[in-house]
RNA sequence: GCGCCAGUAGCUCAGUUGGAUAGAGCAACGGACUUCUAAUCCGUAGGUCGGGGGUUCGAGCCCCUCCUGGCGCGCCA
């Protein structure tokens, strides 16, 4: 709605500075190609506005003001859309719309149910969006969650956006992290069996390694203490890796996440993909030997050295896998690849798009998204948060102190590039008067108040047995505007690729409909006003409930 | 040293890609339940947008520079 009204103004005020061409009251002679129209911050200044007088005024040698009487003299309102047009502060035209013209939003709300807000833009586009890909080397942390939430949600968004999404986690289960695991596990168990040896620090120390030694005694035997190291090693990786990766799996359903396919860094090595993709740097000339390594010449492609993907010992590098990986998912012909990183690989963004580069496809094919550490503290007190160490609190745990609606919102209310503490305190005592709650219970209410009708016997209203005029008070008309952006703040979301735009939209839709009803009774006396306002208000729910959908937060009907 | 990201109210953060008088939520104080849910509402306050310069009709946003913080700069992953 409100897009398509951006584009009639463009076209009307394109029409009416030709015809200002022509009648000579404006002398320039050239319509330019982009007329900016916007919403107003302040609703005083106008339903939209547009800048179009003073970007003239340099080349008509006029004042703003002038130019804007000029064009406002020249404007034609065919279809009466307009109920005042207005010239404004340094040379702004404002335009204010009918009340009727707007109300017309709500109907169109009503015909598209769930799919109000959802955009086109990306339609016949297939994207992957790749993110969590934690090493299946020990439970996942509470990073790791706000990775999750996001490259979730963005999945989402980018499905609202019309695109066919694809969500991938690539298991890191090729490289010596897994080996440790398997080593780890083997000391355990001997521990176990009474064996005394010292536990190295480069170990992974957390007690669900105790836990994986129990089981796989229990399943494989007491063989594993006996048999050689070189066999029982990678049993165990094998065992660990499938026991942890099944665990993150269940982790992420509960929060919420659940993937297209699990996409194994080993596979890549069983199927030849790796020597492929170095074969295939080689045969393009874009790599060379040096000091016994095989380098791939991505200074060629803007990074700002060269990089090693075959070492001298003979082991491919992890870049080398991820090539093989990128080379992949284009072959599987995604139109665009995103990828979200913890903010700490933010230093492999130029040699990963070099790469991309180098395989013959656009470098903004590949996106990348970086999300910044989450600090986590209890009391304000920082917790010590590292994998190896095993001194870390799970997403597991933060989910069921907190909850998992809650835990996404916090994550998505924020761009996934700042930094964020979360306070483990903090985020249970504030639980409710958490913005989450704030909103689903908006929600809520507007489903008590569809029982209540229900209960006096008042049906959902037809859009053909709504007066809208019954709709008289500014904040109806007010909620109803903002009703109308939604699909504009979807696209926009989308296209900047940053979810986190939704919740603060949802913090003043919610805002607004908590003061309309604390101050008006939606069921009240009068026929004629209930079902108005009834109609406005699962409008209301309509766009609650769509925008959630987006968040992957729930949109319960009673609180 | 070089690079990336950030610096906005006491705290945590938004800010519609350059528009008009910079906004929320917490925290503080005073009020509102005979009502469709008080997990709510109403009222009161808070600012050198890190500092300085520049670009233009107009800058929180763009350019330069400095300060502060986080992260990165391996034939590790």
């Amino acid at each position: 709605m409100v897009a398509e009204m951006m584009d009639t103004l463009r076209g009307l005020l394109r029409e009416a500075l030709a015809a200002c061409f022509e009648s000579g009251s404006l002398n320039s002679g050239e319509i330019p190609a982009d007329i900016v129209v916007e919403v107003p911050a302040n609703p005083e200044h106008g339903d939209f506005a547009t800048t179009l007088a003073l970007v003239l005024a340099k080349k008509e040698q006029k004042a703003p003001r002038k130019v804007a009487e000029a064009l406002m003299a020249a404007l034609r309102d065919r279809k009466e859309i307009f109920a005042r047009i207005e010239i404004a502060g340094p040379g702004f035209i404002n335009f204010f719309l009918t009340s009727r013209c707007w109300y017309g939003v709500l109907e169109e709300i009503a015909r598209q149910g769930q799919a109000y807000g959802r955009q086109r833009f990306g339609a016949g586009k297939r994207v992957q969006v790749e993110f969590v890909s934690a090493n299946p080397t020990g439970p996942l942390h509470i990073g790791h969650g706000r990775g999750a939430a996001t490259g979730d949600a963005l999945a989402r968004l980018l499905a609202a956006c019309g695109y066919e999404v694809q969500r991938e986690y690539y298991i890191n289960d090729a490289g010596n992290q897994m080996q440790t695991l398997g080593r780890s596990i083997l000391l355990r168990c001997r521990e176990l069996r009474g064996e005394k040896a010292a536990f190295p620090a480069d170990c992974y120390q957390g007690d669900y390694i105790r836990d994986l030694a129990r089981e796989a005694l229990a399943e494989k035997g007491e063989s594993l203490l006996s048999a050689p190291e070189q066999e029982t090693i990678p049993l165990l990786t094998d065992f660990g890796g499938r026991k942890i990766l099944a665990g993150i799996a269940a982790d992420l359903e509960d929060f919420g996440v659940r993937f297209d396919r699990w996409y194994s860094e080993r596979s890549l090595f069983e199927r030849g993909e790796v020597q492929k993709g170095i074969d295939y740097l080689r045969a393009k000339g874009f790599a060379y030997e040096k000091e016994d390594a095989l380098w791939f010449e991505s200074t060629r492609f803007g990074d700002d050295k060269d990089r090693v993907m075959l070492r001298g010992n003979g082991l491919t590098t992890y870049f080398a896998s991820d090539v093989a990986y990128h080379k992949e998912k284009f072959d599987r012909g995604f139109d665009r690849v995103i990828d979200i990183w913890g903010a700490d690989h933010h230093g492999y963004i130029p040699r990963m798009k070099a790469a991309v580069a180098a395989l013959g496809r656009d470098r903004e094919d590949l996106q990348v998204i970086l999300v910044q550490l989450v600090n986590l503290l209890r009391g304000g007190e920082p917790v010590a948060m590292s994998t190896r160490s095993g001194e870390f609190v799970t997403l597991r745990e933060v989910m069921d102190e907190v909850g998992k609606d809650a835990c996404r919102y916090y994550f998505l209310s924020r761009h996934s590039d700042s930094k964020l503490d979360f306070d483990l305190e903090l985020a249970k005592e504030q639980s409710s008067s958490n913005p989450v709650y704030y909103i689903q219970y908006a929600h809520a209410r507007i489903c008590s108040i569809n029982r209540k009708a229900a209960e006096e016997g008042i049906g959902q209203p037809a859009t053909a047995a709504v007066d809208f005029s019954a709709l008289s008070l500014p904040e109806e008309l007010a909620l109803t505007k903002l009703l109308a952006r939604f699909p504009e703040l979807v696209a926009a979301a989308g296209r900047a690729l940053e979810p986190h735009r939704l919740t603060a939209y949802l913090q003043e839709l919610a805002t607004q409909f908590h003061a309309y009803y604390n101050r008006y009774r939606v069921v009240g006396e009068d026929p004629r006003t209930t079902s108005g306002r009834l109609y406005l208000v699962n409008r209301i729910q309509t766009v609650i409930a769509n925008a959630l959908e987006i968040l992957g937060i729930g949109a319960p009907e009673k609180m």
